[in-house]
DNA sequence: ACTTACAACTTAACGGTGTTAACTGCTACC
DNA sequence: GGTAGCAGTTAACACCGTTAAGTTGTAAGT
């Protein structure tokens, strides 16, 4: 045998674990049971990660990558910050669709008391707040949007989202209530509480 | 002893696991500790309820009732529809601050991946939505507010405040933000999402 | 070449978990 | 008085995160 598996330990450990994740869910997420898949024991993911939390904290940060990287891709060639706006809102919705598991793992440190979430990581997860940020200053420059305080507007228009997000895979929604509906109609909330009155109308009169 | 409780067991078991949750979290909420408080095996916990979810399901259902008993009680008294949709934003802010662990475990069921939240408690739980869906329709007559789908609106304006309370007690705002400040500004948004921009100048007009 | 040192990993064990099965004592009825 | 059944128990199972101690292989030092 003696795979010789180049990829480090540490790198094995993570992926194995992302994989446990979205087969099982957190809840059935256990250091014996990633051990197992790769074929080490469960101890030896203590040479690498402090603590389950530590390496459960390794996963949030990888889901928040990828959620960010989605995100900035999404608003490059949009022409009005408006639009950027929407497809903020688009991405971040898709994303938590395609990826529920992952999406559920960056907010899990609420709802379970978990190890505070380490600030360093921290420092990554805000690069997604810095995009929102970006387009609504470009809002409030070209008279589409009024914001007096844009920072913490930015932080107001992530939290929104993901209560809606949060709602719809808690699967706490009326059934007689269409859930893409329900998405869309949420959006099209956020947005208008971002967007001067005026300026949502004549978007409306450009669209159609 | 035989100190001859008259309270039945189950009742007494509710009332533990309530202070479980509340002074060790939901985290720390095991049924040996549960029933270790009360005096009685942890296989007692057996004969009233299916299992540990089952038991959490029925802390969230109380939970959701308490929440709902505040609403309730927050809107009359009010003059308009809009200082209504305030007064429930306000009253979910404050219920959410005040008791962290009572709320989140209302929201348990999305990010640990618990039994399906049972659709019987469903139904008691959708009363708060009911609540805010009364006033929508009330603004809406009265000219202050244009839902064209007010029972999907209901819903929307309750994700959003959940989205906002579930960052805030996440922990996840950049220290550099006051938290009063950002709350404020996420429910004046929220409102905002739902009120024509004419009566929400009027309105302002008229506070000041 | 032989020892030493260290890194990478393992096994064994501790105290905890939810859950099931089998057992006990009590009380009410015939 | 016997018995059915309820309300609670103890014992056990298979799992969990975590720690301590042990093993193995390899590289360096002399």
């Amino acid at each position: 045998m003696k795979e010789m598996n180049k990829q480090s330990l540490k790198l094995r450990i993570i992926s194995a674990a992302r994989d446990v994740l979205l087969s099982d869910g957190y809840r059935n997420l256990s250091l014996r049971k990633i051990a197992r898949s790769i074929g080490v024991s469960a101890t030896s993911i203590y040479l690498h990660f402090d603590s389950k939390d530590d390496l459960v904290h390794t996963l949030i940060e990888e889901a928040i990558e990828r959620l960010n990287r989605a995100l900035e891709i999404c608003v490059v060639n949009k022409e009005s910050p408006v639009k950027k706006l929407e497809a903020l809102a688009q991405t971040y919705v898709s994303f938590a669709l395609k990826h529920p598991r992952e999406y559920q793992v960056i907010y899990l440190v609420s709802s379970d008391e978990m190890t505070r979430y380490p600030k360093e990581k921290f420092r990554k997860a805000r690069k997604g707040y810095g995009l929102v940020l970006e387009v609504l200053k470009e809002g409030i420059n070209s008279g589409k949007m009024e914001e007096e305080k844009p920072n913490i507007a930015a932080y107001t228009f992530w939290a929104q989202l993901h209560g809606v997000m949060s709602v719809v895979l808690s699967e706490r929604l009326d059934r007689r209530i269409d859930q893409n509906e329900f998405i869309e109609e949420a959006i099209n909330h956020i947005i208008s509480g971002y967007i001067t009155h005026d300026s949502l109308k004549m978007e409306n009169i450009i669209d159609n």
